[in-house]
DNA sequence: ATGAAAGCGCTAACAA
DNA sequence: TTGTTAGCGCTTTCAT
C-alpha cells in the first residue's frame, strides 16, 4: 500500500501537521523533530501524493513554458534549462506552443490557466512582448518570468546585452577590412531584431561609415528567408564584402545561397550569425557568430520565477554573459 | 469565486454525481439530462480542478515523455505530436530528458513515476529498448506507448518500415548508376541503426553486389560523427560513388567534409540522409532523404495510450507511410 | 437513470 | 514548538 503521510507521522511519533511542515520547509520546528521527521520519510520511502497536496494549498507545483519559435535547438535549450531548476526544487514543467499571431491568443492562454492552474509561466520571445497577454497576467496575478524580453523593467527574468555583442561582431568584421557589411534583420515581433540592427547601425556611426538601406534586408530568422535575402543582396550593382545576418539560420541561408550563386565563403564573402546554436557548426565553412548561453538563460529564470513562487525572494531580472565565436566563415575582406 | 461542480449541479437542477458522470463521459445519463448539464457548464464556464479530480479518481490526467535523444528537431516533432494529441483529450504532458547509459536510469524513472504519477508514458529511441525499463514498468503496471521500438510485439505506439525504407533509398541510388556505395551506421543503441544498415545490405544482395566491409562506417546519428566517417571514407584506395548516411545530421556532415575535401557534391559524390528534418533542406545541395512523420508518430502514439487510459481500447502498434524524397544532393554516377 | 454519503491525502486556521 | 479540526473539490460506493 502506498505510505501516506499520517504513516510518517505515526512512525516518526508526531501529528501530520508537523510532518506537513518539515516537508514544507516551515519555521518552527525543533531541529531533533526535524531530524526524525526526515528520517522516516526516508526509512518509508515517502513521497507526498502531489493532487492532494495542491487540492489543500491551492497550488499546482508546475510551471509552464510557453513558446511561439521556429527554432527547436533554441526552444530545446530553453526547455533544458527550465527542467534543470524545476527539478531541483521539485517542480515540474510543462510546455505550450502557441501562435502569438492568433485572434485567439491571450484567450488561448486565458484558458490554459484556467484549467491547468500553473503556479507560474516561464515567457520566450517574441511572446514576453504581447502587451494584451502581460496585461491580463498582471490582471490574474498570475507571476511569470521572461526570457529576453523587449522591455525589462518591472519583469524578473533572464537578458544578455545585444546591442553590445552586436556592435562586437561588427568590430571584428571591420578590424577585417570589410567596408560594405550587409545586415539581415530578424523577424520584426522579436526585440532581438531590433538590438542587433541597433549594434550594427551603431558600429557603422563609430567607424564614420554611412548607412547604406541597399545593404540592409528584411529577414525573419528563417534559413528561407536568409536565402531570399543574400539573393537580394547578390543581385546589388555592388555586393557587400561581409554578411552579418541576425541569427545563425538566416546565415546559413546565406551560406547556402553563396554556393548557389557561386561565390566562395570566405574568400570572396564573410558570412556571420548570431546565437550559436547547432547550425553554426555544420555548414561549411563553420559559422561565425556570437554565443547566446540558452540553456542557462533558461535556467536562470526558471530559477528567479521559483524564487517568487516560493515566497523567498521578489526576483530579479538577471544579466548572462555572451561570447564571440570566431570559425571560418569570416576572413579579411578582399 | 470560482465555479464548483457543485455549483453547476445547483444550477442544473441535478446532483453534482451527475455533474460528474457528464464530466467523465459515462453511460446511464439521459440524453436531456446531459445537453441540460453541459449547458449549464458552458454557461457558468466551468472547469473542474484538476487536482481534486486527482485526488478523487486517483489519476493524473498526466502523461510523460520520456527521451534521450540528440536531435532537437525529431525531439520537437514528437514532443508537438504528443502535445496534439493530449490537448484533444484534455491532458497534459511533461517532458522528461534521461541518460539511458546512466546507472540509475531505471531507478530514475521509477521516481519519476512515484513522484509525478503519470497516467501513462511515450518512450521515444533508444529509451524504448531498455529491457530493465519495461519489465519494471511491467511490474508496476505502468502504461506505455512506444514509438520505433524494436520490439513490437504486446507493444502498441507507432512505427515505419524501416527496412523498406533503406531499401526504396539504395535501389534509387542503383538507379542512378552507383555501384560503389558507402553507408554509414547510426548509433548502435538505436534499432534504426540496424534496420537501415539491413535495407542497405539487402539492396546489395537483390543487387548481385557483394558487401564491402571498407564502404561500412560506424557513425553514432551525429553531425561530427558523419564527418569522421566521410573522412575514413575519403582516405580509401577506391572511393564511393555515393555515401548513405542513415541519417541527415551524418548526411549532413558527409557534405561539410566533401567541403573540406574538395569534392563536389552531387557530381563527384551522392549524399542522402534519412528522416527529412530541417537540416536536410539547410545542406547545400539540398539533401535527397526518406521522410519519416515524427509529428504523427507522436501524435499517433499517444492516441493509442490515451485509448488504453481512457479504457475505451487495448490500442495498437500503428504503422505509418514514409516517402522518398529525392533532393539535389544525388545525381547519376560519373 | 439519478442521488446521498463517505472519503481521496494533504494543509489552513486555530488552539494549546 | 506542536497538535486538532475542518475542509479543499472532486469521485467512489452503494442506494434507490
Amino acid at each position: 500500500m502506498r505510505v501516506r503521510l499520517e504513516d510518517v507521522a505515526r512512525a516518526a511519533g508526531v501529528s501530520p501537521k508537523t510532518v506537513s511542515r518539515v516537508l514544507n520547509d516551515e519555521a518552527n520546528v525543533r531541529g531533533t523533530t526535524r531530524t526524525k521527521v526526515l528520517a522516516a520519510m526516508q526509512a518509508m520511502d515517502y513521497s507526498p501524493l502531489l493532487s492532494a497536496r495542491s487540492l489543500a494549498s491551492n497550488r499546482s507545483f508546475m510551471v509552464a513554458t510557453l513558446y511561439d519559435n521556429p527554432s527547436s535547438s533554441y526552444l530545446t535549450e530553453i526547455q533544458t534549462g527550465v527542467l534543470e531548476a524545476c527539478d531541483q526544487h521539485h517542480y515540474s514543467m510543462m510546455v505550450r506552443p502557441l501562435l502569438v499571431e492568433a485572434k485567439d491568443f491571450v484567450e488561448r492562454v486565458d484558458a490554459l490557466i484556467s484549467h491547468r492552474r500553473p503556479d507560474g509561466l516561464i515567457l520566450t520571445p517574441p511572446i514576453t512582448d504581447h502587451p494584451g497577454l502581460l496585461a491580463r497576467l498582471h490582471e490574474r496575478g498570475v507571476p511569470y518570468a521572461s526570457i529576453s524580453p523587449i522591455w525589462r523593467d518591472d519583469t524578473i527574468g533572464a537578458f544578455m546585452d545585444e546591442p553590445q555583442a552586436a556592435r562586437e561582431m561588427m568590430a571584428n568584421l571591420l578590424a577585417l577590412g570589410h567596408r560594405r557589411i550587409a545586415h539581415i534583420i530578424g523577424h520584426h515581433a522579436h526585440g532581438a531584431s531590433g538590438w542587433r540592427l541597433a549594434g550594427y547601425r551603431d558600429a557603422l556611426s563609430t567607424m564614420g561609415l554611412a548607412y547604406d538601406p541597399d545593404l540592409v534586408v528584411e529577414g525573419d530568422f528563417s534559413f528561407d528567408s536568409g536565402v531570399a535575402a543574400a539573393r537580394k543582396l547578390f543581385s546589388l550593382a555592388r555586393t557587400p564584402t561581409a554578411v552579418f545576418a541576425a541569427n545563425d539560420d538566416m546565415a546559413a541561408g546565406v551560406i547556402w545561397a553563396a554556393g548557389e550563386h557561386g561565390l566562395s565563403v570566405p574568400r570572396e564573402l564573410s558570412v556571420c550569425g548570431f546565437d550559436d546554436t547547432p547550425i553554426s557548426r555544420q555548414t561549411w565553412p563553420r559559422l561565425t557568430t556570437i554565443h547566446q548561453p540558452s540553456r542557462k538563460m533558461g535556467r536562470v529564470a526558471a530559477l528567479q520565477l521559483l524564487e517568487v513562487l516560493r515566497g523567498h525572494s521578489d526576483g530579479r531580472m538577471v544579466q548572462v554573459p555572451f561570447t564571440l565565436q570566431t570559425r571560418e566563415s569570416t576572413a579579411a575582406a578582399i
